[in-house]
DNA sequence: CCTATCATATACATGCATGTATGTATGTTG
DNA sequence: CAACATACATACATGCATGTATATGATAGG
């Protein structure tokens, strides 16, 4: 319950501030087999399914390691989500970093989101927690964080995007990029229910409409 | 419970082709409590966490009879399936007998899908189900059964309703029913995981934005 | 009334994933 | 090298939901 000592998380030092740096280095990297085993079982299995044991064994572990280097699966997971969206926001940021022109980085915008659920197994498990989520309040709370840094930046770039351009948007931006992001996925799960209720072609063609009415507001 | 009174119908035909008709009474009576209290399990606890046990405690009786009306949860969901998709389409047929105007109906329905996602529960366990589906072979192919049956119907629907009114739809038809859906569970969701990300008076905008962009077509 | 059959309950056997507690081997410090 | 710490493995205890096999009590037929 109480921390004695150190708050830190970080594994104390006592009497060996460097001489535990091999034993430090060694567990940063089983933290990462365990982190990069999870990510996949994750994938083929979905977050309620994947069982810690088959985690340990892809990284070439037992549960002893995962336990010993994680609390449980939603501990876990929410390190990957860490990773996932850090990586999303340096993605889009680099993409618009390429093109000057507010147009052409516009249109980038508009691609990439036409495309944000083309990592189906990653759309999936989002679908699948933000379901879990709603159920079991303490991932709810920790989820909603995270989702709130994201959803933000994503508000923050459309806005900035379209300013540049000299219009607002004619909506809320921050609504905006998360209805875009919901809708993506949302059909992402009905194609892979039934691929032949909404094909790939189709679901860009939606993706774009959709960006245009809610994003550029043309009419 | 029982009505003793009249013999009736007994004394024909020696088996009992009639005779057994009080028990088939008590049988359909206890499937329909198992159904009623199925979808009240299901709505409070989602389809995976939705425990035999409690359905039938709630309706009363213990999962001795539920094993005697059902095979498995999988099954009992399918019948429940049925019923809803079956009402629904009753729905929107009675929605539209209301109006002669197309003017009028086209209204309607998109007022219909903008409130899609009313019944909450049965949107969540809708979504819920899916991800379920798509990793269940089994339960894959029913489903796609079923919701075909849905989509074409909803596809339809759109296509006379444009057709009444002259014009023809921008998209595939059943393509854009399907989004519909799709988006408006989407939203929910986003809505439930953070009620500030999407406030309910945004979703309803942002689902007639884009019932006027992927139906009407309007530009 | 008596018996066969049906509807439902009860009890059990099973399987599975979790978390914990303890063992062991290897690394680290003095 | 002795003493200790760390990383991980192994074994167990628990809980829970399923499915099945059997028992019980109601109902209908004769």
């Amino acid at each position: 319950m109480n921390i004695p000592s150190i708050a830190s998380s970080a594994r104390r030092k006592k009497t060996a501030p460097l001489a535990t740096s091999r034993q430090q280095a060694r567990t940063a990297a089983t933290r990462r087999k365990l982190l990069l085993a999870a990510e996949q079982t994750f994938a083929r299995d979905g977050y309620e399914a994947a069982r810690l044991e088959d985690i340990a064994a892809r990284a070439g572990y037992t549960r002893g390691a995962f336990y010993a280097n994680f609390d449980s699966k939603e501990d876990i997971f929410f390190a990957l989500l860490e990773q996932w969206v850090a990586q999303r926001i340096s993605e889009v940021n680099v993409l618009l970093g390429r093109h000057d022109n507010p147009q052409q980085r516009l249109r980038a915008l508009r691609e990439h989101y036409a495309q944000i659920a083309k990592d189906r197994r990653l759309a999936l498990l989002s679908l699948e927690f933000k379901l879990f989520a709603v159920r079991h309040p303490e991932a709810h709370a920790r989820l909603r964080a995270r989702q709130r840094g994201l959803r933000s930046c994503g508000g923050d770039i459309l806005r900035r995007v379209m300013r540049s351009l000299g219009r607002s948007l004619p909506t809320s931006s921050a609504a905006a990029a998360t209805a875009l992001g919901a809708f993506s996925h949302a059909m992402l799960l009905e194609h892979l229910v039934d691929s032949s209720s909404l094909s790939d072609s189709e679901i860009r063609h939606l993706l774009g409409l959709f960006f245009d009415a809610v994003v550029v507001g043309e009419r």
